[in-house]
DNA sequence: ATGGCTTGAGTGTCAAGA
């Protein structure tokens, strides 16, 4: 099975990208965020055509969460459990044996905001989601954008970022409770090139200067990490014309008797 | 450089992103 998360910053501007590139990679799922728009304006026929199945979770002109898999999803989820929120930011479902948490997780604004106060609220609600579902679910990806670099090796310029937002000690204390509860982040299961990100802002040329943060995670339950053998970065659709901020990040894994 | 782009809303020029 190979996995990918996206986000996408507008599915409407970016579906041309999105089915070039499920043409050009052949995976069984793809999550993406900031969909950024209702069900009425959800391309799925496009990707329906393009041999997915698809579940969205969305709302108009922010956020929004979808999961595509070739296989059926099964066990739908829409929102957190146990908080309440306006904002569409979490998707989840099942996908032959696998279950698939799809998140964007708030981007916080700055330190010490009302909206950070908010993502940290959110990260709470999601630690008990995640501690619930790998009680119930032993095969689990939770990925999207985590609005978190882990750690210092994740971000260009360290120094400059430190305690800032998306680099905050509480914002990676929350990411290493995820790992704590039972996950690895598999982009750290393999070696990887130094200054590997997910993110580059629009301005100042950043991507051509490689001035990233990688934010955007899958991180997989013991037994599905045991399992994957590849994770990357794909910087291709960050070159293209008019591209999403983010790239697609994908991780291979080998699973024992796969339904796909 | 507390914003150098980009998007959605909607027709002015914001809010929001990271």
């Amino acid at each position: 099975m190979k996995i990918a998360t996206w986000n996408v910053n507008s599915l409407r501007v970016r579906l041309p990208h999105v089915l070039d590139w499920l043409a050009a990679n052949a995976v069984d799922v793809l999550c993406l965020q900031e969909t950024k728009t209702e069900d009425a304006g959800f391309p799925f026929a496009d990707l329906q055509a393009a041999g997915y199945n698809v579940v969205h979770n969305g709302q108009k002109t922010y956020n929004g969460v979808a999961i595509l898999a070739r296989a059926p999803l099964l066990e739908t989820q829409r929102d957190l459990t146990d908080f309440a929120d306006e904002q569409k930011r979490l998707i989840a479902a099942t996908v032959s044996g696998v279950r698939v948490i799809c998140a964007y997780m708030p981007n916080g604004s700055e330190v010490g905001s009302d909206k950070y106060a908010y993502k940290l609220r959110w990260l709470a609600a999601l630690q008990r989601e995640l501690d619930a579902a790998l009680q119930r679910w032993p095969l689990l990806v939770l990925c999207g954008d985590f609005n978190i670099a882990p750690e210092d090796r994740d971000v260009h310029d360290p120094l400059a970022w430190r305690g800032r937002i998306l680099c905050s000690d509480p914002e990676r204390e929350f990411f290493r409770g995820f790992i704590a509860a039972g996950c690895r982040d598999a982009f750290r299961l393999f070696e990887q090139p130094a200054d590997s990100f997910s993110w580059w802002d629009y301005r100042n040329a950043a991507f051509r200067r490689n001035l990233g943060l990688r934010i955007d995670h899958l991180l997989l339950s013991a037994d599905l990490a045991a399992a994957c053998r590849e994770c990357v970065v794909d910087k291709g659709p960050r070159r293209l014309q008019r591209p999403s901020d983010h790239a697609p990040v994908i991780a291979r894994l080998d699973l024992p008797q796969e339904d796909a």
